[in-house]
RNA sequence: GGAAGCAUAGCUCAGCUGGUUCAGAGCAUCUCGUUUACACCGAGAGGGUCCGCGGUUCGAAUCCGUGUGCUUCCA
């Protein structure tokens, strides 16, 4: 068979994407296994694939694949969320092209459009995960407003109402002008502005006075009702009980004192305007103040402005200043910087508005599932994440669930026209209640809410619901089976939105965690640090970059560098790693298929010393990663294996066992070394799937995928054996440097003389070694030879005779420094042996270490002086 | 304004319960090399007051305090 001359990736990922996905691979059903399982945390259904996605399902797919190969019965649940003010946006958006605009058309007509646009767009991104090599159950791809799920969300908000936690109530709200919505905290960025504050100064009312007030939103003051000092500022002191006159409305309102104002700040006097402001709020609330709203939803002014009605807020913002210039009103304008809440799906500016919504309790829910992960019942990965959730979780507020959007789960909740309000399932449970209230009430009185529930009020039961979870149903053997999940792999940036709620969902509805372990990938930045946006411009086409460096270099190039919780910067100089990894690994296959060619048999003799070494190589690397696995320190465990099979495999085993030019290897050998290949596909596997699979069934014929091989008991390394591959890598480099430095050409042989501590290594290695240096011979003597370069090797003596004339006083420079250094690490070592106060609190085995320490740096320094003697 | 995290080689980062086989890896740099697996490569090498200062300890990159710088979250 002729193999290119590098992996060709394309075909490759193409064919056993298939493959799997035909066998089965990837599907679930509940059996005798314990389960492992994840589900996916489901991207908006109008999304595409970026960074992020590749970091946050590469870790996933590792984590399933490598619990496949331990035999767990893996499920990856995908799905998609509907996100509703994202898609609701991008819907609006296309119909305003088309020239239509959403509030002509009714409800349904609209949602008919919604889902036109999902079917067609939604869910590109699940296609694109294929491309990664995503091993998901498709037969269990979920929707967040399929039928099920629409139910169950519902229910929930139901039961969530009659348990008293979901109640409708005015409250100050963020408003997103733009979207025409409520949006919760959380959804809400804060940016920093260059404002410019503004002074003004309002009239005292039957006086000749003036009170001085700051403020960066001048266009409010049609809706103060108040002005606000501190009770101990002897300023203001004296303008108790009076009053002020707004400007420009000649409106009169009181002064007021409340130690809530920070007399230090701009003048010490405070407008207030109770509606446009979430602590004038409060203060209005508790001095009884008139609440003027002088905003409509659309961020224009009202009728209650009296002024610049119609207009927008932030052209009345600088309109508003030459016209408070000429009624004598402005004092000042300074530079101001501050933070400005922007909507974090459409940009625009939030409003704090006051607004009838509905709210759920959070209280008593996040008490259990603050607990749960205080004491590790849930773990987080990285551990520091705790901190934060904590502190959010202790200071909870209630939650904004109603959002005035169409595209999501419609309020249950029905309004009579005597006012009451009525919470059911559906219309007919709402109308029996009201029935009884109003037994001559008709049904069509009954008017449902418009709006809809916050997008995190439906994904909060993800980990349930894509199992079928049903309050009213008691047998769920899915459900059963595979809830808990086992990890959850996400972002810091939704630890409150999303993991808080489904810890808590679970708890109220499951009476248990939603997941054993949070994994907190961290956030994938370019090269200069910033994050990776649309508007930036910086992030890269990831479909591009799959064809380009192939899907698995992809994978090795977001893992290899994002620990778990730290922030990658992206570089494609990782994607050229990832790459040339596999062009190594296809050459190893290469140079493996040459040797077939021509192996010979023969008799039946002990494994080479290479093979010998490499299988228990591959039990302390094995044991070093399953630890690794269980820390989830994953780009750790990707570096291990890749050193394994670069330096280990590549770099010297297989130099080891090549066979001589013109020579052939023998088949038990060959043989040997392609079982031990296998092992090493088989523990990257889980990283670069495709590259290895491939490389597996051109290895040679196999009954079974790789995907689905199992990891074997790989028992404990032989530490013998490594100690001595250890020397012999030692003596090789050794010998390799000294020829280097001596400017040796790789064609000019040397002879070996090497007094040795252990000649029975030789027996074993010594083939090895002399090929490796271009040796003609060794011998083993205890006589130093007349010329010849010394080194000492742990506490070989070796001399490398050749035929080139050396400097030898390179070689003697360098064993003097080497010797002072290990006198001076010798003194150390005694200082410390002798201190009583170490002796006395240390460790045993610290100390025992300490003396193995010494007594070798004492045999290296006698081995190296006597070397040094010899050569004077 | 409140809180958290980070600061180790030119760059990106490892370094888990304090103990010179822990001062490391990859990339980059330098030297040599085209010997039939691989130049998407091989053999070697150089490079760090582990941010500053103080403390705890027999012993600190590792723990504590403090200063500086950067980042993030919250108000």
């Amino acid at each position: 068979m002729e193999l290119s001359k590098n992996f060709q990736h394309i075909a490759s990922e193409t064919k056993w994407y298939e493959h799997w996905n035909s066998k089965g691979y990837f599907n679930s059903t509940p059996d005798d296994r314990p389960a492992y399982t994840i589900v996916m945390p489901p991207p908006n259904v109008t999304g595409v694939l970026h960074m992020g996605h590749a970091l946050n399902n590469s870790v996933q797919d590792i984590l399933i694949r490598r619990a496949k190969s331990q035999g767990y019965n893996t499920c990856w649940v995908p799905g998609t969320d509907h996100a509703s003010i994202a898609t609701e946006a991008k819907v609006v958006a296309m119909l305003a092209e088309k020239g239509i605009d959403k509030n002509a058309l009714s409800r349904e007509e609209f949602l008919k459009y919604a889902w036109e646009w999902k079917e067609k767009y939604g869910g590109i991104i699940l296609q694109q995960l294929k491309k990664l090599g995503c091993a998901l159950d498709w037969n269990r791809t979920h929707f967040t407003m399929d039928d099920a799920y629409y139910k169950a969300v519902i229910n929930v908000f139901v039961d969530l109402h009659q348990k008293g936690c979901i109640y409708r109530g005015a409250k100050m709200i963020n408003w997103d002008p733009q979207a025409k919505t409520a949006l919760s905290d959380e959804e809400v960025l804060h940016k920093d502005t260059q404002s410019k504050l503004t002074y003004l100064r309002y009239k005292i009312e039957d006086s000749d006075e003036y009170i001085t007030i700051a403020t960066v939103r001048p266009e409010t003051i049609m809706g103060d009702t108040a002005i606000c000092v501190h009770p101990e500022d002897p300023r203001y002191a004296h303008l108790r009980g009076q009053f002020a006159i707004v400007p420009l409305i000649n409106k009169r309102i009181p002064i007021i004192f409340d130690d809530y104002i920070d007399m230090e700040f701009g003048t010490g006097a405070l407008k207030v305007t109770p509606a446009h402001d979430v602590n004038d709020y409060n203060l209005g609330q508790k001095h009884r103040l008139e609440v003027v709203d002088t905003l409509n939803e659309d961020g224009t002014l009202s009728a209650a402005a009296q002024i610049f009605v119609g207009e927008d807020r932030f052209a009345v913002r600088k309109k508003i200043i030459p016209e408070l210039e000429a009624a004598g009103a402005l004092v000042k304008q300074e530079d101001y910087k501050n933070q400005v809440g922007v909507s974090e799906r459409t940009g625009a500016v939030v409003e704090p508005r006051l607004s009838m919504q509905w709210w759920c309790k959070m209280e008593d829910m996040a008490l259990p599932a603050l607990n749960a992960v205080m004491n590790d019942d849930i773990e987080f990965v990285p551990a520091k994440f705790k901190n934060l959730y904590r502190h959010w979780m202790s200071n909870i507020k209630d939650w904004c669930v109603s959002r005035q959007l169409r595209w999501g789960h419609r309020i249950p909740a029905w309004y009579a026209p005597e006012g009451n309000i009525y919470v059911a399932v559906d219309e007919a449970g709402a109308f029996a209640q009201y029935n009884k209230d109003y037994p001559e009430a008709k049904r069509s009185d009954l008017k449902q809410d418009n709006d809809v529930l916050d997008t995190w009020f439906s994904s909060w039961l993800w980990p349930m619901e894509v199992f079928g979870w049903d309050a009213n149903k008691e047998n769920n053997a899915e459900l059963d089976y595979y809830y808990p999940t086992n990890t959850l792999v996400t972002a810091p940036e939704i630890i409150f939105f999303w993991v808080a709620r489904m810890i808590m969902a679970g708890y109220e509805y499951k009476q248990q965690k939603p997941f054993q372990h949070v994994y907190f990938t961290g956030i994938v930045r370019d090269k200069q640090g910033r994050k990776m946006s649309k508007s930036l411009g910086n992030s890269p086409d990831l479909l591009k970059l799959i064809e380009d460096y192939g899907a698995d270099a992809v994978r090795f190039g977001v893992m290899i560098a994002s620990p778990a919780g730290n922030d990658i910067l992206f570089d494609e100089a990782f994607l050229e790693q990832g790459r040339n990894f596999s062009n190594k690994m296809w050459n190893a296959l290469k140079l493996i298929k040459m040797w077939e060619a021509n192996a010979v048999a023969t008799d039946h003799k002990a494994p080479h010393f290479a093979t010998l070494w490499m299988r228990e190589r591959i039990k302390e690397v094995a044991a070093e990663i399953e630890d690794l696995f269980k820390d989830f320190r994953l780009s750790e465990a990707l570096k291990t294996i890749y050193s394994l099979i670069w330096d280990d495999f590549c770099s010297w085993y297989l130099e080891w066992i090549k066979p001589p030019y013109g020579e052939s290897i023998s088949a038990q050998t060959l043989n040997d070394a392609i079982g031990i290949f296998e092992q090493l596909l088989q523990q990257l596997h889980p990283f670069m799937p495709f590259v290895t699979e491939e490389l597996y069934h051109l290895l040679r014929e196999q009954d079974q995928d790789l995907m689905t091989r199992q990891l074997p008991d790989y028992g404990t390394a032989d530490k013998a054996i490594l100690d001595q591959a250890a020397l012999l890598k030692q003596l090789i480099s050794s010998i390799r440097d000294t020829r280097n430095k001596n400017q040796l050409k790789p064609k000019d042989t040397v002879e070996l003389v090497i007094n040795s501590t252990d000649p029975e290594f030789y027996s074993k290695a010594g083939q090895i070694l002399q090929r490796q240096i271009n040796a003609t011979s060794i011998e083993l003597s205890e006589t130093v030879p007349q010329s010849g370069i010394a080194l000492v090797v742990n506490t070989e003596k070796v001399f490398v005779i050749t035929s080139v004339a050396v400097d030898a006083s390179v070689q003697k420079d360098k064993m003097a420094e080497e010797l002072a250094y290990l006198k001076g690490f010798l003194v150390s070592i005694e200082k410390k042996l002798g201190n009583e106060r170490f002796v006395q609190n240390a460790k045993p085995e610290i100390i025992a270490t300490e003396q193995k320490k010494k007594s070798d740096a004492e045999a290296k320094i006698r081995t190296l002086e006597e070397s040094l003697a010899n050569l004077n």
